[in-house]
DNA sequence: ATTTTCATGTAATCTGTTACATGATTAC
DNA sequence: GTAATCATGTAACAGATTACATGAAAAT
């Protein structure tokens, strides 16, 4: 009856792990469903608002800090419902990744900033790579890898993360290494 | 000078392989750097006379099979320039994938159906990854895995779309085989 | 004192998708 | 004859970012 977008139902999902302020709703687009969905606030306020006029959530007001009520939402069982619906319909492809499309034109620009550039990126991977792991391990500990407990899905995005990123260092580190090696090559043959 | 967008570096991107029209580069960008940055004729051509506009790019006119003229653009020393400026930059993050979101809300929907999408995903993910790992092998043996070599950006762009399926491939049988067990658990507790 | 956190909203702009519109040539 | 390919464009809409705007409480 009501379209959901994707946003909708992103904050849907973030509703089920209970109630929420729009503001909560900004934090959590962070971490860990942030690493694969991210909305600002000014996207997120307006989309509340359609989902409280579809009936997919219940709205509490209360006293805010500043000079609005603040709003608590609660997902309801038309919600629940929609979201239920959503979830198992084949998902879009949807690649953008502006790292890949640089390498594409690697060979455009000076090599050697590249190189830099590429390592930078291994580096960061690499961090995030070791910080994760260490999340995930604390995830499993606590049962979240278990398929019906309600952590689950933190845990299964959290995983793809992992990979996603050990991807990206491996695939970086040899782009700067090959990158270096076209710069000493050039040096020599100078 | 003139603002250029992360599509229209794309464009000049795909210009250093050669001269093209609005509609090769339409196809171009689906192979192999479509699995990384996509964009519809619609957004294409307003994008290449901006280009245009901004003297990156210089059009020679012919005759059309249509009632337009047929429109060739061929990249300037001042688009490689933008572009050779645009490449070291430190690329932003973005994620959005469908694919992931969909598994944070996992339980939130019957695990049997979700176990199908997931398998189906799994398999396609199969398919891409062994159709991608003979073009990347056809690719070497042509000599694109020499950094210096034209069709190196190729090389590496389906580099680590050949690693990104192969995540996605293990990822989703791992969570089409937990989506399975819950509901034979819950088979066999009924 | 100043910055961060909490808390909500709007406006302007940019980016991207879907649909509309035209028409010749080539392949089946 | 019908469908696919070649070829270029516009319009309407949806999705997303950046900037503007307000103000209390808590932490540094």
């Amino acid at each position: 009856m009501w379209f959901v977008s994707t946003l909708g139902y992103a904050l849907l999902s973030l509703l089920t792990r209970g109630p929420a302020t729009g503001y909560d709703l900004t934090r959590r687009m962070r971490e860990p469903i942030g690493y694969f969905w991210v909305a600002q606030h000014s996207q997120i306020y307006p989309e509340l608002a359609r989902l409280a006029g579809a009936g997919h959530v219940e709205v509490r007001e209360g006293d805010g800090p500043g000079p609005r009520a603040k709003k608590t939402y609660t997902i309801t069982e038309s919600g629940r419902a929609a979201l239920a619906e959503w979830l198992p319909e084949p998902p879009a492809f949807q690649p953008r990744s502006e790292m890949v499309l640089k390498a594409y034109a690697a060979n455009s620009a000076d090599p050697a900033r590249m190189a830099v550039m590429y390592q930078r990126i291994a580096d960061e991977a690499g961090e995030r790579l070791k910080a994760w792991r260490a999340e995930l391990e604390a995830m499993a500990k606590q049962g979240y890898s278990d398929p019906s407990h309600p952590g689950f899905g933190n845990y299964a995005v959290l995983k793809i993360g992992l990979e996603s990123q050990r991807v990206t260092h491996d695939w970086a580190t040899w782009l700067a290494a090959e990158l270096r090696e076209v710069v000493s090559e050039h040096d020599g043959a100078d």
